[in-house]
RNA sequence: GCCGGGAUGGCGGAACUGGUAGACGCGCCAGACUCAAAAUCUGGUAUCCGUAAGGAUGUGGGGGUUCGAUUCCCCCUCCCGGUACCA
């Protein structure tokens, strides 16, 4: 039997430390969002992106999870079959961070941490079905990832490779791009270096087309996140060119997708790796100087396109494939071996990378392309990067981008010099790491070095966790218990000692959400029932790399037959960062030491700025550095849990919907929260005062003041429906409830009718907040003397018959600035709108003695009439 | 560098399709209650001129389109996210 929440919760003052406890248990008890497959029933499946597991939530966790229970507690008081699960990111380097800094193991650490945060999420009350709660450190997890691995590796969708790493010489370890700084290992303090070694791939680049065409059927996707995958993505139509070496020893491939700039070649750059390169340096010690440093530079794209550009001439030549003029190959330091053919044909005045390498060496510019509108450009300035007619380019003269693409390709492939080409800027996903703390890739290496991927039978290949740390590398290749295996076949072999990238992980966690207990399969039918997710919560700062890598992934299962839809999120909302200023000092060996806000004073002037900070420790000042996203690197993040001690969970949750809309970011300010606090306090005390009356036995109306109360109230719920199912605005569905609320604390309950309209007002107020602060809605909606429960209660729907104005508000302007607010009939036509405005004091001021030369009337808003200066 | 986004009072933000700029909240000021304080309640609060009515200015900067621009177009500045091994 149905247990009701206890009467006693009923104090007088609200105590949400007292309420939200019962509250939460009592749903616990009933297991009110525990979902199965139900089809008579519409499914909802609202899913935001589960956290890495690092300590404590963060405050951009409780924003993605609290947006994410709003949508899902409003689509089940639509009567849907909402399911909404909560799982573990669980493999990844902090952990291992722990592990050298604590000397903890990962596994330990990991499942500790996800235990402590559980226990945070419960306190927050979101309507999790926990039933269907993962980690994916679990081996009946990974197993299901490993197994897919090795059927992706028999449709010959994965294969071995070298890629470039950040290799740490002192440590002798592989360092991420964040583990580096300032071209040394964040530990080591040494230079690194570039190193090549074997890693394995995916082929997403076989899915490049579908991956960017199915963007445009993407609906309900934000249009910034599509235009960044497809400028991701990055399909481009080019021309494959052979430029012939001049003494004859061969050929040097280019790509580039603007053949119509041929002519304009000055000189052909190649990368510090390329052959071309390798080979002078042996003939020119200033070419194995620059090689050498060349080997320092970072993998980083970002890092490679800011420094200086640099560059030294082979000495040797091409012959322009038109021409026959000899050009000049130099070696280039921005050129990527990985990148296309390691090679760029070089067109400085019309490519800004080109113009600035050309002038900085002193290597010529020609102009061959023109403005379509014959605009006069200076081409010893700068680049002229669009498209345009082609001059200084022979019989080429005169062409369009179009023509001149087409003639010159067909011209060279004629001449068996070119091919046109589709390319594409996405790489393959190299999924390869040298670490501990992640799934084991399921292959062998027999004695030859040959190999061997594992089989479904044996599987999963555990990751052992009871683990020594010594220094700072994976433990595995020391356990000769994991690396000495037996090959299926019997033979003797070696195990790959790899981890997956946590993004295969994340790429599918949510398919396995909708059967997290199967254990005949990676999925099972009721993946069918539940997916697509209907709507995918998370931050913008994943709009590509985990975003596109899931989609990827997605299709890659529907053809092994796994699932049945093309796109695994119907809709995405992105929610904006959590910023908040950074604290730090310069400490030693250049690197900055951050500060916690909460172990810094910070003194504001008179307009409320942030002058000076100081170290609470030791009350010397710290840097106020730039307003950052929340992280561990930069230390800048506020913990929820003081917030959630001191107010409760509703009063967080309220304040984190109310001060900025979920797709904007949101810089953290933690004054505004006591005025969320006070808002529920008057909540609480309206509503319990209001109850103390009795339960009025019909609905109210009457007076003019008691319509107007109802009005606002029915607008309200129009407003709030609005906000919270279309437009995602739940700082302005909370603002709306605000003003209802002051309104009905405003109005005169001295009749039975009055007091049956505040009831409706209050019910209202309760149902419109529920999601958002489900616990004292949860209460109060029993004070208000109803006996269901309010988690099974339905959104209210607007009464039309409520909503109708007699009268209604047109400003008046005058050439366009406003000079009144005049009150006309809502059935008023343009006649009588005109005549009342102009009949306004003021505006008669602005127009007598004044040619009138035309009246512009916007029905039920505004009248300007535009009079002669 | 490149791709994407942003900039509105002292602060967070609102203005949804080109139509009242500043809703709602914080902070601050004044008042009520109190021996006092806290809590609570009431009123005020973009800037400048004005007792007021009202007027002028004002949405990062510069230009444009329009009867009318925070909103559309062009140029610029600064900030944030991503940039393939942070997740």
């Amino acid at each position: 039997m149905r247990q009701e929440l206890k009467r006693e919760l009923l104090t007088e003052r609200y105590e949400p430390a007292r309420i939200e406890p019962v509250v939460q248990d009592h749903w616990r008890d009933q297991q009110t969002f525990k979902v199965v497959e139900d089809l008579s029933k519409e499914k909802f499946y609202c899913l935001c992106m589960f956290p890495y597991p690092s300590g404590r939530l963060h405050m951009g966790h409780v924003r993605n999870y609290t947006i994410g229970d709003v949508i899902a507690r409003y689509q089940r008081m639509q009567g849907k079959n909402v399911m909404q699960p909560m799982g573990w990111d669980a493999f990844g380097m902090p952990a291992e961070n722990a592990a050298i800094e604590n000397n903890v193991p990962p596994a330990k650490w990991t499942r500790d941490n996800i235990a402590y945060m559980r226990g945070q999420l419960q306190r927050l009350g979101f309507a999790y079905d926990w039933d269907r709660e993962l980690a994916t450190c679990n081996p009946d997890y990974y197993r299901w990832e490993q197994w897919f691995f090795t059927q992706l590796y028999e449709k010959g969708m994965i294969y071995r490779a070298t890629a470039v790493v950040n290799w740490d010489p002192v440590d002798q370890t592989v360092l991420a791009n964040e583990q580096v700084i300032d071209g040394c290992g964040w530990r080591s303090g040494a230079p690194v270096e570039r190193r090549e070694i074997p890693q394995w791939f995916l082929r997403i680049t076989a899915y490049a087309d579908e991956l960017l065409e199915e963007l445009d059927r993407m609906d309900e996707w934000p249009e910034a996140v599509k235009t960044m995958q497809r400028n991701w993505i990055g399909r481009s139509q080019g021309l494959l060119i052979r430029f012939g070496l001049s003494d004859g020893s061969g050929n040097l491939e280019v790509f580039t997708t603007r053949p119509d700039t041929l002519m304009g070649a000055t000189y052909m750059a190649v990368a510090p790796e390329h052959p071309l390169a390798v080979a002078a340096a042996g003939r020119d010690a200033q070419v194995a100087e620059l090689l050498e440093a060349c080997k320092r530079q970072s993998t980083s794209e970002a890092i490679l396109e800011t420094m200086e550009k640099r560059g030294l001439p082979l000495g040797i030549t091409v012959d322009h494939p038109l021409t026959g003029a000899p050009l000049p190959v130099w070696v280039a330091n921005f050129v990527l071996m990985g990148y296309g053919t390691g090679a760029v044909m070089s067109v400085p005045a019309h490519d800004d990378r080109d113009f600035e390498f050309a002038q900085r060496n002193g290597l010529p510019i020609r102009q061959v392309v023109k403005p379509l509108d014959g605009r006069a450009i200076d081409i010893t300035h700068e680049a002229y990067t669009e498209h345009g007619l082609l001059v200084n380019s022979g019989e080429f003269d005169g062409l369009d981008f179009t023509q001149a693409f087409d003639a010159i390709a067909t011209r060279l492939e004629g001449q068996g010099r070119a091919e046109r080409r589709t390319q594409y800027r996405l790489r393959d996903w190299l999924v390869s790491r040298q670490r501990y703390w992640g799934c084991p890739i399921p292959v062998l290496y027999d004695a030859e070095g040959n190999v061997v991927p594992e089989t479904p039978e044996r599987l999963p290949v555990v990751l052992p966790e009871d683990v020594a740390w010594e220094g700072v590398n994976s433990p595995l290749r020391s356990m000769p218990a994991f690396t000495q295996a037996t090959l299926p076949d019997g033979r003797p072999g070696r195990r790959e000692t790899d981890t997956f990238d946590t993004f295969f992980e994340s790429s599918w966690y949510f398919t396995r959400f909708a059967c997290a207990d199967s254990t005949t399969g990676m999925v099972d039918a009721r993946a069918d029932y539940w997916m697509p997710v209907d709507i995918y919560i998370g931050g913008i700062e994943h709009a590509v790399l985990h975003l596109l890598y899931a989609r990827f992934f997605h299709k890659a299962m529907r053809d092994a037959g796994l699932v049945k839809s093309d796109e695994p999120f119907k809709r995405l909302l992105t929610q904006g960062m959590v910023c908040k200023e950074t604290y730090f000092r310069d400490g030693d060996n250049g690197r900055k030491q951050y500060f916690n806000p909460a172990q810094v004073d910070v003194e504001l002037d008179a307009k409320g700025r942030a002058v000076t900070a100081r170290a609470k420790a030791d009350g010397l000042p710290v840097t106020i550095g730039a307003v950052e996203k929340m992280s561990k690197s930069k230390n800048n993040g506020v913990d929820p849990q003081a917030l959630i001690d001191k107010y409760g969970a509703d009063t967080v949750r309220l304040y984190t919907m109310f001060a900025a809309p979920p797709d904007q970011s949101l810089e953290w300010s933690d004054s505004a929260v006591e005025g969320q606090f006070r808002f529920l306090k008057s909540l609480w005390r309206q509503v319990t005062e209001h109850a103390a009356m009795g339960v009025p036995a019909e609905a109210g109306s009457g007076s003019d003041e008691l319509k107007t109360v109802r009005r606002h109230i029915h607008e309200t719920i129009v407003k709030v429906s609005d906000d919270v199912s279309r437009r995602y605005k739940f700082n302005t569905a909370i603002a709306a409830v605000m003003e209802l609320l002051n309104h009905l604390s405003r109005m005169s309950v001295d009749t039975a009718a009055a007091h049956a309209v505040r009831q409706e007002g209050l019910t209202t107020v309760v149902l419109l907040l529920a999601p958002i602060v489900p616990h004292i809605t949860a209460v109060l909606w029993q004070a208000l003397g109803h006996t269901d429960e309010l988690s099974a209660a339905a959104w209210p729907t607007a009464d039309s018959a409520a909503l109708t104005r007699d009268e209604v508000e047109m400003v008046v302007q005058v050439n366009g600035r406003k000079r009144a607010v005049v009150r006309v009939p809502a059935q008023a036509d343009k006649a009588t709108c005109e005549a009342i405005a102009l009949a306004d004091d003021n505006v008669q001021r602005f127009v007598v003695g004044r040619e009138t030369r035309k009246i512009i009337i916007v029905p039920g808003k505004l009248v300007n009439v535009v009079v002669a200066e």
